[in-house]
DNA sequence: TTGTAAGCGTTATCAC
DNA sequence: GTGATAACGCTTACAA
């Protein structure tokens, strides 16, 4: 037996095509006489519709794609992509759309740029980041495509996006630190260009002001997120201010390179220095010690991803929205009171 | 100017729709004249062919499935599936294929059965474990759609498949104890039921053979690839075997569990205990003290999969191939002579 | 309620 | 070298 198509189940069902589709697709006005004989057909030989027809016809896929950039293998193997990436995923499947996951890389962009200039079969995109952001948008815009956003991006104020509230999560950070009894806080933070950290900053300086000493500028930084960014900066301030006891890093992976680095010096966390670390990925609790770290709803963040395309896709959002979600503080062993 | 296709430029160049098909795909008999003039309007307004129409005659859709089972948040975080995905993905991009990245989870495995079935749209199928696979090959055996595995699978001998070569990294790993002195070792591996971590225990225990000692059974044991696994058998084994010196991990994550394991119980990496790796995650250069490991081409796995699957798609191979890569130990900070 | 027929945008065959 | 024309397998008016 070759190829079903509807033509041939419709044959054996005694019906035509178009109640076979009337069938499949749950339409009305359809005998339950008709109803069952093709079920029955269908049933018999496990036939299932063509998708590539079906998408040719409704000129829509249920596909849509994720688009993330290469970055180093270092910050794509923390396990922040792909919980972020899983959310976004069961989210798709659970409302019946499959999902491409890219990653943009310049050796690759004239691939994906083909990709992406083939709109045909994507009904919406999600875009992790920024460089991928401004490289999708120019594409994408003046067609119908809808995009999402993971990352407020003010540039694109009327694209939908997601985030956590970043400026909660720091300032709750350095207010632990703070009531520690610390004074001396470093901040290591990821990345120059977005709003993110920008958002970060304020938190961190904000919680210094509100508990009536404010932050030292020397002790901040903007750097990548990355263990290596982390290991780096911690052991030249190590070196640069002795003074210093205690850390907030960007990111769980910053904070992996500086613990690294305080345990090379010999100075153990968390006695002699306190760390924290934003993200809340897996592996933090498993870091020696386990990281104190903000919590960020990195799955949920893939889920409302996904959930805002949606929406747009089906023409449900009105306005652009911009969510943000909550952090959490969750203190592990990596910080404690500031020994004097 | 609303939606172009083939017979839009078609008119535009003054040529039949054959003639735009035949230069867009580089076929034979068009004259340069025509060519050019099919070209300028394509360019002119930008004009792509609409792939699912395409796919719909062609029958391929240039799309490949990637499955791969949920497992648990930490496993999933570690890195290793980011780095295997991307070779596959990088190498799909460079052939002209798109990929999508699915998560098998029991609650989910409706959904996906659904788009296993509908074979229509996907090319080709690469398996990252072995629930998946029996899911899958159940699914697509029948049809023609190929499928490769990562990670050999006795079950299966007709299926492509490629591996690290097991055995080998294993060896390693315990020769290189052995040599630093340790004869009271211990090894957790990580997955009952994987011809893997047969060939790892193989591996290991000849490498005991060979030194003209024998392994001790008891110091050996099957869990799972989690952190939480690594750690929990450390401090039973810190309890129960006082005399044990030094750990084999079948995987990083073993290896980072049970390296908290041993901080918490105060006893000093590598002055008083070895533990050995397996995988060479990107983070494994992070954990504390930096992890001595045998590292395996993750990214070159997905990549050399990849290329597996497309030549089986173009009816490459005639043989079903299974492909070996080789493992090599990194030595780090986590292995030391035996303190006597 | 059911069936006919016209798309959807390509590729591919086959005369010319 | 070129251009009709028939697939590809489905959805969806519209007519019956």
């Amino acid at each position: 037996m070759d190829r079903l198509n509807i033509d041939k189940i419709a044959k054996l069902a005694h019906v035509s095509r178009s109640v076979v589709s009337r069938v499949i697709n749950n339409h009305p006005n359809v005998s339950e006489e008709a109803r069952q004989r093709v079920l029955e057909v269908v049933e018999k030989y496990n036939y299932r519709p063509n998708s590539v027809a079906r998408s040719l016809a409704t000129r829509s896929t249920y596909q849509i794609g994720v688009l993330t950039s290469r970055i180093s293998e270092e910050s794509l193997g923390n396990g922040y992509w792909s919980l972020l990436y899983l959310g976004i995923f069961e989210e798709c499947i659970r409302r019946g759309y499959y999902v491409h996951l890219s990653f943009y890389s310049s050796s690759m962009a004239g691939e994906l740029h083909q990709y992406l200039l083939n709109e045909h079969h994507l009904d919406g995109v999600i875009c992790l980041n920024e460089e991928v952001t401004d490289f999708t948008v120019k594409k994408l815009a003046e067609k119908e495509v809808p995009i999402v956003l993971v990352g407020h991006n003010p540039n694109y104020p009327d694209i939908c996006s997601v985030d956590v509230n970043n400026y909660d999560g720091a300032y709750k950070a350095a207010k632990h630190l703070i009531d520690l009894g610390h004074t001396e806080i470093g901040g290591i933070f990821g990345d120059q260009n977005v709003q993110e950290t920008e958002h970060r900053m304020k938190g961190f300086r904000d919680a210094f002001d509100d508990a009536g000493f404010s932050s030292n500028e020397d002790y901040i930084t903007v750097g990548s997120y990355t263990q290596r960014d982390g290991y780096r900066t911690m052991n030249k301030w190590l070196k640069k201010y002795s003074e210093m006891t205690a850390l907030f890093c960007a990111s769980d992976t910053i904070a992996m390179g500086a613990l690294l680095a305080l345990y090379e010096n010999n100075i153990s966390v968390p006695e002699q220095f306190s760390v924290v670390g934003f993200d809340g990925l897996p592996i933090s609790r498993y870091l020696i010690p386990p990281l104190t770290t903000v919590v960020q709803p990195t799955y949920g963040k893939g889920e409302k991803a996904a959930q805002l395309l949606i929406d747009c896709i089906n023409n449900k959002n009105k306005e652009p929205l911009h969510l943000d979600l909550d952090p959490k503080l969750l203190i592990r062993k990596s910080t404690a009171s500031v020994t004097l």
